[in-house]
Order: structure tokens, then C-alpha cells, then sequence
DNA sequence: CTTTTATGGTACTGCCAAGTACCATTTCCG
DNA sequence: CGGAAATGGTACTTGGCAGTACCATAAAAG
């Protein structure tokens, strides 16, 4: 054991191949990444591990072999490990997150408006992005309560809110009848999860087909419109 | 470092204190437990870290340090690291997924039948127990598959079918009008764990009241049933 | 009481990953 | 062009954990 028993001495490579000042001519030589372009690759490979893949916890040197750099980067760029699952949480928040609430206001037809959050949610959540996105906010949360707060108030939070929201508009205009909007909102994302989301998440069902989609959202937006009527 | 080097050598402690023939006076010395017991003992000691404290993945030193006995015990009796987490699977799995359909039989008045159906889930799946059983088998699921089926088919899979035979016979005596009573099924549980279970998962909100309980099953039975109305 | 068997305890090995140090090289700036 | 600062690459250290080997002891068999 041992490997060389020299604590701090000489360099332990000495100088591979320096060909005079570097030829010109050798083209396709990748280039030393400035700053801000090694963080987006940093944070681009290990959302491809942690998210795409599957991984449940990327090590860095997966990052680094897939990203290029070195270790350095990671601890200069984000101060270590946590720093660097702090800011791939924010990237992927950031990422897809904000499709979740895209075009729609509460001044839509209701139906319309239900109709096209539930697209939203499910085309969000049940993609192989949202399963891993979901599971590593999953697994954050044990170890980092602020973390898991972040993200919910970016993302579902936000959400929930703007259906409440669209919710109360729609009472005021007397076309539901409910008693406590917000609580009406957790119901219908709720039934819009219904089972598929789990099903998703623990792979016994593969990826819906566009009509599996349509076809669920439809009952669902019909079962909550027609239960919330006034009577 | 190397320890010793003495790699296959004498003793490494010497008899620790054998006074005479083990004194029988002395009470509360802990006796070597027999084979079912020290499984026994092994399976609650990773239950309680991995769920009950929300550990991930506990080590085997974390559990033998809880239940006594030795490493060679579980390579014994569970053959290593993955056999014990099957194990440990099947045992929560047959101590909390019965609760979630006791009591419930598809003769029931419908409303009695959901609102029961209902709290079980809540109760289940918002306690600390059922959160750390959900993370437990979402990081299984990645690594193995098959536990995930078997998970999914004695629990969630138990449940939908049961509540999709509750809502046929309903059907059948006219009392709702669905198209697939096995989609309505998926709506009616995913309305009941509404938004409230992400806030669980992610600590977002304390553990519910009783009475909080009460007001979200009764609206989610109230909208689904009006939702669900022949007419 | 003696022999056999199985279990408890612990040391040890090997592996993997985080974090650190250092050299060589590249880029930046005067 | 020439030096300073930053980056890429790699080795190294440390720590945790799965898996194995082995001894001593407790229970069981004779």
C-alpha cells in the first residue's frame, strides 16, 4: 500500500508532451471553458444524471467525467456537494417549473382553464423529467428542509394558488358553489394525479399516450365541474 | 496505517474477563438470542431507522448496532444487504397496507363506503410510517423493479381494485354514472390525497387534526358523489 | 461433563466517494 | 512579450460501508 510515500514533493507527471508552444494547427482541441459556461456544464451533466438517468445521487466524479473540468470547479463554482445540489434543484425549478402555469388566467373560461392546468400538470409530472425531478426533491427534503420549502413554493405552491385563484373568480361569477376555494384546488390536482402518478413513479405503467391523457383529464375536468355546481 | 499485520494470526483479545463459570448472580446480562428472534429483532431495527427515523438506506452497521447480534447474522438469514430489504419491504408491507382496507366491503351504502374508504388512506399514507414506507419503496423502485410490482400489487393495487368493485356495484344499482369505474376509482384517491400529501412528504405542513381530516374526506366524498351522479 | 454446533463480536479487506493539494497549462492583463 | 491569476488534470487522504474471516463463547447434543 502506501501508492508512492511522498508527502509533498515533485510533480508526479512530468510534463506530457510539450511540442514546442502548442501547434496551431491541430484543430479540434476542445478549449479551456471560461467561468460561466463550466457552471452551465456542470449543472447540464448533473441534471442529466440525477434527473434523466435516474440516479439518485450523482457522484461528482460522474459529473466531472461527464461534464469535463475538475473537481476544483465544482468546490470554486458551488463550495462543494450541497452547494451543487442547491443550485441543480434552482435549474431544474427554473426549467421546467414555470410550464406548469403557461397561459393561463383567471379570467379564461373555466372549463378551459381546468382543462388546460390538468394537460399542464400531467404533461409536467408524469414525464420521465418530473418523476426524476420529484424524486430528488424527495430524497433533498430529509436532508434539507429549506430546500424542499424552496421548491415547493417555486413550483406547486404557485400553482395551487393560481387555481385557487381562478377558482374564487369562478365563484364570484356564481358559476361554482364551494366552500373553501384553496381546498377545491388541492382536490381537482389531486384527481388530476389520481393514481397515474404513482403508477408513473413506481414503473408499472409506461409513458401515457396523448389520448390516456385527454381521455383522463376529460373525466376528471367533468367529475370536479359537475361536483362543485351550484345547486 | 496496517493495523496489525498479522494477517491470519493468534487471538487479537485475549479472553476478556472469564470470571470462573459466568456468575449467576449477575441479573440483567442479556442472553444470545435464538434464530427467529434475532430475525425478528433485525427486521425492527431497520424498520424503525429507515421509517420511523427517515433514514434512506440505513447501514448494517446502524441496524446491528440496534438489534444486537452480527454482521454474519444477517448474511444468514437474509444473505445480505438486498434480501434484507426485501424482507423489510414485505414486513411493512404486511403490517401497514391491511389497514387500508378493513372494514370496507362493496355492500355498503356508497358514501359510508368512500368516507371510510377515505380515512383509511389519510390515516395510512399521511402518518410518518406510511411517508417513510412511500420513500423507502421510490428509491427501491429504481434499483429494483420487481419490489416495486410486488409493493404496488398488495397495497395501492389492492385498494383501486377494491374501491373500482365498490363503485360497479354502486353502478349497478344506479346510484352513479361513469364510464370506467376503475379511472373514477383513480380520481376519488387521488382527490382524497389531494395536495395534502406533498406538503407532508416535504414537511411542509404538520401532521393533520382529526378534524382537518374530517373537513378534507368529507369534501372530496361531497364533490366526487355529486361529480359521480347519474343524470 | 464433554463434544459439537451455532452465534456474537470484532478485525480486516476492498471499494467508492468527498474533499484537498499540487503541478502544468491556459488565459488574461499590463 | 512576460508575469499573474485562474483552470484542468490528477494524485492523495480520509471516511463510510458491504462483505468476509476468524476467535471466543453460549447453547445444544451426546
Amino acid at each position: 500500500m502506501q501508492h508512492d510515500k511522498r508527502p509533498n514533493a515533485g510533480p508526479r507527471r512530468q510534463a506530457p508532451e510539450r511540442a514546442g508552444s502548442t501547434p496551431a494547427s491541430a484543430a479540434p482541441k476542445p478549449r479551456r471553458l471560461k467561468h460561466s459556461d463550466r457552471r452551465t456544464a456542470l449543472l447540464q451533466a448533473a441534471k442529466e444524471l440525477s434527473v434523466e438517468q435516474n440516479v439518485t445521487i450523482p457522484s461528482l466524479d460522474a459529473i466531472i467525467k461527464r461534464a469535463g473540468g475538475s473537481r476544483r470547479s465544482i468546490y470554486t463554482e458551488f463550495g462543494g456537494k450541497e452547494g451543487l445540489r442547491d443550485a441543480l434543484l434552482a435549474e431544474i425549478s427554473g426549467e421546467i417549473l414555470p410550464a406548469l402555469h403557461e397561459g393561463i388566467d383567471r379570467n379564461m373560461d373555466l372549463r378551459a382553464a381546468l382543462t388546460h392546468f390538468a394537460r399542464r400538470l400531467v404533461c409536467v409530472l408524469m414525464s420521465e423529467h418530473g418523476i426524476g425531478m420529484s424524486r430528488l426533491i424527495m430524497q433533498d427534503s430529509l436532508t434539507s428542509p429549506s430546500r424542499a420549502r424552496t421548491f415547493y413554493a417555486k413550483g406547486p405552491g404557485k400553482g395551487m394558488k393560481l387555481l385557487a385563484d381562478i377558482l374564487e373568480a369562478a365563484r364570484g361569477r356564481g358559476e361554482i358553489a364551494v366552500r373553501d376555494c384553496a381546498s377545491a384546488a388541492g382536490c381537482f390536482t389531486g384527481m388530476v394525479r389520481g393514481n397515474l402518478y404513482l403508477e408513473r413513479a413506481l414503473r408499472i405503467r409506461p409513458p401515457l399516450s396523448e389520448a390516456e391523457i385527454e381521455a383522463h383529464i376529460g373525466a376528471a375536468v367533468d367529475i370536479f365541474l359537475e361536483g362543485v355546481k351550484p345547486r
